[in-house]
DNA sequence: TGAATGATGCGCT
DNA sequence: GCGCATCATTCAT
């Protein structure tokens, strides 16, 4: 970390409850040190999927070849596969036999905007990262990245000198269970959360007519 | 402005 | 086989 004021997140972050890691998550920075070069982020909108009585949640039929990560140590990346198509990014949290994880839904583009997949100039830098599968595939992740050290020099994340966000919560987006729970955090001036889910949720993103 | 739908592959019952 | 923590596109209003 060459800038003193970048502070990357300690495994102490993670290992606390799910829902206190995930609405301080809003506002913090990822940073992806991959093969094309370096990426950074402003992380603007996320999810908690928590423990076994969560029924959206991964753990609650058990552990798997495929969730296993969620019930390990926390502070380590959980990247499932999904839809045939996109790959989501998780952060496992609490500590471990708790399976629990947070989901990345979006992000502003702060560094390395180039070699994002899915950048075009002229493109608005907002819509690069808006969304789970989107994020994951402008931030180049796939399955190869589950299981990453969150405290390593691959994929971390930081906290910066930043004015704090201001977080709202909702429902969580694409469940069929768990609506009920307001697990859902982002940032409310933020421009670039996900655009999927009920018009409530959309209409917290700020409208392009006056 | 919003609802419906197809794409596409894998994990789990 | 079915369903999925998605997204871009098409269609209806």
């Amino acid at each position: 970390m060459a800038n003193r004021n970048h502070h990357k997140l300690p495994r102490r972050f993670y290992s606390r409850p799910t829902l206190d890691v995930a609405r301080d998550l809003v506002g913090k920075f990822i940073v992806h040190e991959s093969p094309s070069g370096r990426m950074a982020a402003r992380i603007v909108e996320v999810e908690a999927y928590i423990g076994r009585d969560d029924p959206a949640c991964h753990a609650a039929r058990g552990m798997t070849k495929r969730n296993e990560v969620m019930f390990g140590r926390p502070g380590f990346s959980y990247v499932y596969f999904i839809y045939g198509m996109y790959h989501c990014l998780n952060f496992v949290t609490e500590p471990e036999g708790s399976p629990a994880a947070v989901l990345l839904r979006a992000a502003e583009p702060v560094d390395g905007l180039d070699i994002m997949a899915g950048y075009a100039p002229g493109k608005p830098a907002q819509e690069l990262l808006d969304g789970p599968g989107k994020f994951c595939r402008s931030f180049q992740l796939t399955r190869d990245h589950n299981g990453l050290d969150l405290t390593g020099t691959i994929l971390y994340l930081e906290d910066r000198k930043h004015k704090p966000p201001s977080v709202a919560a909702s429902p969580r987006i694409g469940i069929r269970e768990g609506r009920n729970l307001l697990w859902r955090f982002f940032d409310q001036n933020s421009n670039a959360v996900s655009r999927t889910g009920p018009a409530a949720i959309r209409a917290t993103k700020p409208s392009h007519r006056a």
